[in-house]
DNA sequence: CTGAATCCCTCCGGATACTG
DNA sequence: CAGTATCCGGAGGGATTCAG
């Protein structure tokens, strides 16, 4: 039985929501190559605070996409690895990275254009 | 050169965003089959709103990933079709798609063993 | 070191009404 | 039919502080 993400009641579409959310695809990646602590996580996804990174695995821990091992040392230390599931999904997100890096420079061109061939006031660009 | 995703400055991040925001995956896998009027793409991606869809769409021709064509026909008549670079994304996202619907059973499974393993404060020893 | 808990503000996104 | 324009509640996400 197939699940269709275009129907709205349908539960896969908040997995396809999830996937997709800002820091995930970072995440993961980072973690393909294997465990990383937190701190080294937080330092490999510059600019992520650390709310965000502690809400996006705990978040792929609950989703069974990464686990989390406590090391009750002294400092404390906890590792996250992809589960079996996880890895399941780095393919597709390490395209879409690569496709992000790679076309980038097509789609700021495009933008350029677009919005010189704009003279209509849609964003005043200097109000407030 | 290549740009890294995982640096701060680098504003393909930006790209990765958008192109794994909310409606993008439904909506560029909707025009994967050809050119698409307004009303159709809204039927399909079923529960978007109106005011979502037009930003998702505005947001793609900007960045060149769709062309929007107007025929000034009554009633009005205006075409979505995807464009050689849109085109280009649509192997990495319907991946991320068929990978959500045919994942879902798992990650609800683990959603439910992580939910009712977390009565929280119960563990003395291991807790969180 | 690895979080949890607050405060706080931005902006996403739905509902509704109006236009060409 | 295909939008644009508002209003507005709530989630997203940063900064800071406290704790094991």
């Amino acid at each position: 039985m197939i699940r269709d993400v275009y129907l709205k009641m349908c539960p896969c579409r908040d997995l396809l929501d999830m996937v997709a959310s800002k820091w995930t695809a970072l995440a993961i990646g980072a973690l393909e190559d294997g465990p990383m602590r937190f701190g080294e996580l937080k330092r490999r996804l510059e600019g992520v605070s650390q709310k965000m990174l502690t809400q996006t695995l705990r978040t792929l821990e609950r989703d069974g996409l990464v686990t989390r091992t406590v090391y009750p040392s002294v400092p404390l230390r906890v590792e996250y690895e992809l589960t079996e599931l996880g890895r399941s999904v780095t393919g597709p997100l390490a395209a879409l990275r690569v496709w992000a890096q790679t076309n980038y420079e097509s789609v700021a061109e495009a933008r350029e254009t677009f919005d010189n061939a704009e003279p209509v006031g849609l964003e005043p660009a200097i109000s407030r």
